[in-house]
DNA sequence: AGGTTCATGTAACCCGTTACATGATTTC
DNA sequence: GAAATCATGTAACGGGTTACATGAACCT
C-alpha cells in the first residue's frame, strides 16, 4: 500500500482509529523504512505522478509477531484496550488459532482479576461520590463485563472452529 | 492539591487513566499556572520540605465549564470516549443536572447514529474478513451498544432524581 | 480554465514517556 | 544509619496535530 492508500483506509473505516493526517502517516512510513521494517519502491508508470508503494519486510514481519506475542498486562487492559484489539485483529492470520485462544485467555484472566477491584472501589465509595462520578465508574465496570463476556464467547467460537478443522 | 497528591490519586484510583509520572504532572501544572487557570502557593510549614498546593482560579473554572459545554461530536464517540466520561464525571457538579441530561442525550444520539454504520460495514464485509477481524469489529459494536444502554438508563436515573427534587 | 482528487511531503508546536537528579523526612 | 517515602523537578526523545506547500492528473 501507499501512504495515500493508508490515509483512505484510516479515513473511511476508522476502525483502529488511526490518524489519517499526512503529518502522521508519511513520517511514520519513513521511520519504518529507516528501520527496515517496510520497504518502499516507486511504482513505475508512464505518468509523472509518483506513487510509493510499501511492503512489509521479513524483519518487519518478525517485529509484528514479536509485538503480537507480548504478554497481556493489567495496564494493557486499563489503558490500551484498543491496542489489544488491534493485535487480536492481526493475530490468527499471523500466529494461528491456538496462540490466538491463549491471547484471549490472557485478556479474560486480566479482566477477571481487575473487575473485583473496581467493584470493591464502587462499593466502598458509592456513598461519597456524586451521581455522575458513580455512573462513570459503573460505565467502566459494565464495559469490562461486556469485554469479559466477549472474550469468553470468542474463545468458544475458536475452539469450535478448531474442532471443525480436525 | 499538590502535584504529589495528584500523583497518588492517579497511581491508586487509575480511573481517568491519567499518567502518574512526574514528567507529565509537574510540567502540566506549570503550564496551567502560566495560563492562570490554577494558582499555586508554597504551603507554609515549620519544616524545610516544600509543598506547593494548587487551586483552580475563576478563569480556570470558566475554562473547565467551557470544556464541559462543548458539543459531543461523532469523533468524540469514536476516538475520545474516555474524555467524554471524564467530562461527565465533572458535569453535574459544575453545570447541574439538566445540562448533564442534555449531554447524555447528545452522547446517545451520536452512538445511535454511528452504530448502524458499523453494523452495515459488518454485514457487507463479514464474508471476506478473517474470524479475528470480524470478532474485533463485533467487540466494538457490542461496546457501543452497552454504552448506548448505559446512557439511556443514566438519563432515566437523572430524570427520576430531578423529579425527587421537586 | 478551474475545481477536485491523487499523492507526498515539511515545519512549528505540544506533550507524554523514560530516566535521572535532588534533597527532606520518616521508619525500622 | 539505611531504606523507604515525601516532594519537586529537568532533559532527551518520540511522535501526533495542525497547517501549509507542491505538483500531477482528471473532470466538467
Amino acid at each position: 500500500m501507499s501512504g495515500y492508500d493508508l490515509r483512505k483506509v484510516f479515513a473511511t473505516t476508522a476502525m483502529g482509529s488511526f490518524s489519517d493526517s499526512p503529518g502522521a502517516i508519511y513520517p511514520a512510513l519513513h521511520r519504518l523504512e529507516k528501520r527496515e521494517l517496510v520497504s518502499g519502491t516507486d511504482e513505475e508508470s508512464s505518468s509523472l505522478r509518483r506513487r510509493r508503494v510499501f511492503s512489509v519486510t521479513t524483519a518487519g514481519l518478525k517485529a509484528l509477531t514479536g509485538w503480537l506475542e507480548r504478554p497481556v498486562t493489567r495496564d494493557d487492559i486499563i489503558r490500551r484496550m484498543n491496542d489489544l484489539m488491534l493485535r487480536f485483529a492481526f493475530m490468527d492470520g499471523a500466529l494461528g488459532m491456538e496462540r490466538t485462544v491463549r491471547f484471549l485467555n490472557e485478556i479474560a484472566a486480566e479482566i477477571a482479576a481487575y473487575l473485583p477491584e473496581l467493584k470493591q472501589y464502587l462499593a466502598t465509595h458509592a456513598e461519597e461520590m456524586p451521581l455522575s462520578g458513580r455512573l462513570a465508574l459503573e460505565f467502566g465496570i459494565e464495559g469490562y463485563e461486556a469485554q469479559l463476556r466477549w472474550a469468553k464467547s470468542s474463545i468458544v467460537l475458536y475452539q469450535e472452529e478448531e474442532r471443525k478443522r480436525k
